[in-house]
DNA sequence: TTGAAAGCGCTAACAA
DNA sequence: TTGTTAGCGCTTTCAA
């Protein structure tokens, strides 16, 4: 059997509580005291039960993430940021990918062992989400709800700044592949579109969808093609290459998110950064303020075009 | 408050003790009674709580995975497969990326509040490892220790599928870019490799590792250039591309891993499919018989070349 | 087949 | 500043 308090107890002559306060509530107890217990602890490699402690405290020290896809590489960045913060503040990450099981569900599950959660791009209804978040601390990534924390990223600003940097170039016959129709991130990016493009879709925010995406974009006669993501981006100029079209002398391409691979693919990938990273470490700050009992907040994060080869001057005939 | 096992009891007009029975032990309570029970559980919407469970049974039912870099595709897609499997065994997942914090001491947090952790490519040194195995059951991916579970996956054949195919392509002039040192996987692709290319490295397993591994290896002259991974395969690519080198024409280039952009880029890359999913399924299965008591086991999972269009014919001239 | 009761290891009143 | 004690919600002997 592990060591428990008891043994501390009786190695450091003083009572069970005594430790206790040495560990989790330093000021009550005297320095002197205090330091022979740490002795103790070390010594004897004491580590507390955390299924003890959080029977009676009613906290785990634990939280959880779900998001919708982790083979997108923006989710494993927003988890970077959210696993880096919650070490720093001495929580444990569970984490989950939503496409196991029913993100309800999974919400359901993961509330009985976390103090709270990081619900990524939700696809639920408001009525759900506000079910779970009347049972568990929650904060929403991309996506709002009255009463609810939540972290954003100003897809809407992202997407005037596509849409106004493809203008300069001259192309005038623009067309949108939209994600999901659900999407928080879908419709604000609709938002700061303004109608200034054609929309197709709604697509898989994926490689295949844009894809398919692209076979119908290139039906349109459209100059420029503005994908909901860059997973999506990606699929098109494959399927662009593979169609011996040139980017991006013939047609120019977007993307949205600035994954790592919009850099590394050919042409590399006009696109707008998001702040996964920090959106990630604001989500936890955001948590552990809820849990603290503090009130709901909402953040939005700036994002910027980064403009880079696979947009060019509209071609001059039409 | 929650609802707890005594309200079930009451409500049913039976023990604590047969609620108990009736959730964990079925076929020790009469069939009515048991029904009984369940209907009033789901009347009350009754969960058991898990800290208190575990604090009389010693387990969690949780289980922890810590990965060296979750910006490796590859990784996400073992997390998948031990997630999926995971969820299916009822299990809950902690995850850790290693570069949060020392390997080791992840664990050790971990280990407090999982049945049993996977450890990805772990570069700690063999006695670390055991120690750590010592104080949780673990299981190994792609990394072996007597008296340890381990999930592989043939690294060796798939380099010696990667010789092959270059030599049969003309490459006689080869250059390996290496990984992490420390990292069984590089060892035993050094395996494969059998001194059948001359050794640069080791390189950081990243695109800019690739970049770097890139620069290198133009100065040897080689026509073939086999780098550890796909994410430096791509650093290279992106490299050769911006000094106006042709791939396939004037320099072959290989991968390994086949991650999801392995197909994205330009061109698409030669390299070596890992059964990344199934990998991380087969450890949890692993985890799961240990835990039960079962035997350390070691199952070698097979690679295969995936020959795409970064590989061609060696330059006649040379 | 069921119930009573003793803890699992810890924290948090309450007393001293 | 420290110790005593009563549980947190559950499982599991042991008896009935």
């Amino acid at each position: 059997m592990a060591v428990t308090i008891r043994d501390v107890a009786r190695q450091a002559r003083v009572s069970v509580s005594t430790v206790s306060r040495a560990l989790s509530a330093p000021g009550l107890v005297k320095e002197a005291t205090r330091q022979r217990v740490l002795e103790v602890v070390r010594g004897l490699g004491y580590e507390p039960n955390r299924a003890a402690r959080s029977l009676i405290t009613g906290r785990t020290g634990n939280l959880g993430i779900v998001v919708p896809d982790l083979e997108n590489p923006f989710y494993p960045a927003v988890l970077r940021g959210v696993q880096s913060r919650a070490h720093e503040a001495g929580c444990a990450v569970f984490f989950c990918d939503s496409r196991v099981a029913a993100e309800d569900a999974l919400v359901r599950t993961m509330a009985a062992q976390v103090d709270g959660v990081v619900l990524c791009a939700s696809l639920l209804d408001d009525d759900q989400v506000a079910e779970l978040a009347d049972t568990t601390p929650m904060v929403l990534l991309n996506r709002t709800l009255p009463g609810v924390s939540s972290v954003l990223m100003d897809s809407a600003s992202g997407m005037a700044q596509v849409v106004e940097h493809l203008a300069e170039l001259g192309h005038t016959d623009r067309v949108y592949l939209g994600g999901p129709e659900q999407s928080w991130s879908h419709r604000r990016r609709l938002v700061g579109l303004a109608d200034r493009a054609r929309r197709l879709g709604p697509f898989e925010p994926t490689f295949d969808g844009g894809v398919e995406g692209a076979r119908q974009a290139l039906s349109t006669g459209a100059t420029a093609i503005i994908a909901y993501n860059d997973l999506m981006a990606l699929g098109v100029l494959s399927h662009l290459s593979t169609r011996g079209i040139r980017v991006p002398e013939d047609i120019s391409v977007t993307g949205f998110d600035n994954i790592l691979y919009a850099a590394m693919c050919h042409p590399p990938l006009t696109t707008v950064a998001m702040p996964t990273e920090e959106a990630g470490r604001v989500a936890v700050d955001l948590l552990v303020d809820r849990l603290a009992g503090g009130p709901a907040e909402c953040r939005e994060l700036p994002t910027r075009l980064v403009p880079r080869a696979s947009t060019g001057k509209a071609p001059m005939f039409s």
